[in-house]
DNA sequence: AGAACTCGGACAGTTACTATCCGTAATCGA
DNA sequence: TCGATTACGGATAGTAACTGTCCGAGTTCT
């Protein structure tokens, strides 16, 4: 089981459109320039978070894009399903139904266990998502890394803004 | 995120030599016979289980796989481990050390806030697999449908085993 | 109105998963 | 001892998902 590399680049663009001053939309081209990944590439799961309405997209000069609702309405779960997909990691083939012990279908009631195991541990992993929002991951990454590097942030964005 | 078929076969697998009375070892071939999945993928499954330990491979004649030790003792994240790799789902590529603001690599004590909240998440669903045992799943199993399928279950075991 | 800039979807390359086959080694029954 | 059966590993294709890039449509500013 493995998360696409996009889950963490669109996770890292909305927390660092969230310590950003708002009113002021960034091209998908700077976000790329700051975060050292490839425009074009990036550019396609902004869309993607666009279309969730996780982030607004702003078209013409002077646009790019701006978190579509406050940080802390926006979980982590948000952007994963956005970028990677609703869809349950575990999908039952029902394979109970294929062998030499197959009964008619409408004899089995629920689910199988196995299943049920499974999709009560992706519950588990959704739910810790949710607890996370994109603002109090913001507010925490600041202290992962000494000061110096918010002030290379700030020196970059003002050269941007110019 | 996707997790592989092969998971869900290797589980079916292990809760089926569960219920079987031990002492037997039943091949690879029969083992896809009864959940009527193609044999020779099946087979690269079981080689996986045998090697974490999960399953023993009894080689020649009579031979086949069964469990390698208690049902109870076996977890879903054992089965889930073997087959799809215990690599975490979610890498860090440490982005914030690629961009402009990027600073000399010392000065990043601990991971990035967003990493470490991902791999909480990771730890909730593994902690919730590692819950549930083979022996568990196996007992709960029959409960699932009529008690019709465990009779042409017993029939087809038993024209296996003549 | 013109020009510059942006998003948006359509188009290839690369990796991982799915699937199969064959040769080798080991075990059991005759 | 000989043949049948079975696990094991490697080599080999096909398929789907992820990664990456490009150019056109639409919008905003001057």
């Amino acid at each position: 089981m493995r998360l696409g590399e996009g889950v963490e680049w669109a996770i890292h663009c909305c927390t660092f459109l969230a310590v950003l001053p708002p009113g002021s939309p960034l091209p998908a081209a700077r976000l790329a320039e700051f975060h050292g990944v490839p425009p074009a590439y990036l550019a396609k799961h902004l869309q993607a978070l666009a279309r969730a309405g996780i982030v607004v997209a702003v078209p013409g000069a002077k646009g790019g894009y701006a978190l579509g609702r406050p940080a802390d309405d926006i979980t982590m779960l948000d952007i994963v399903d956005a970028i990677d997909g609703a869809a349950p990691a575990f999908t039952c083939t029902e394979i109970r139904q294929r062998g030499p012990a197959a009964v008619e279908a409408a004899k089995y009631r629920r689910p199988c266990s196995i299943a049920r195991a499974m999709w009560d541990a992706e519950h588990a992993w959704r739910a810790e998502l949710k607890k996370r929002t994109v603002g109090e991951i913001a507010r925490g990454l600041a202290g992962d890394v000494a000061p110096e590097a918010a002030v290379k942030t700030a020196a970059w964005y003002q050269e941007v803004k110019r």
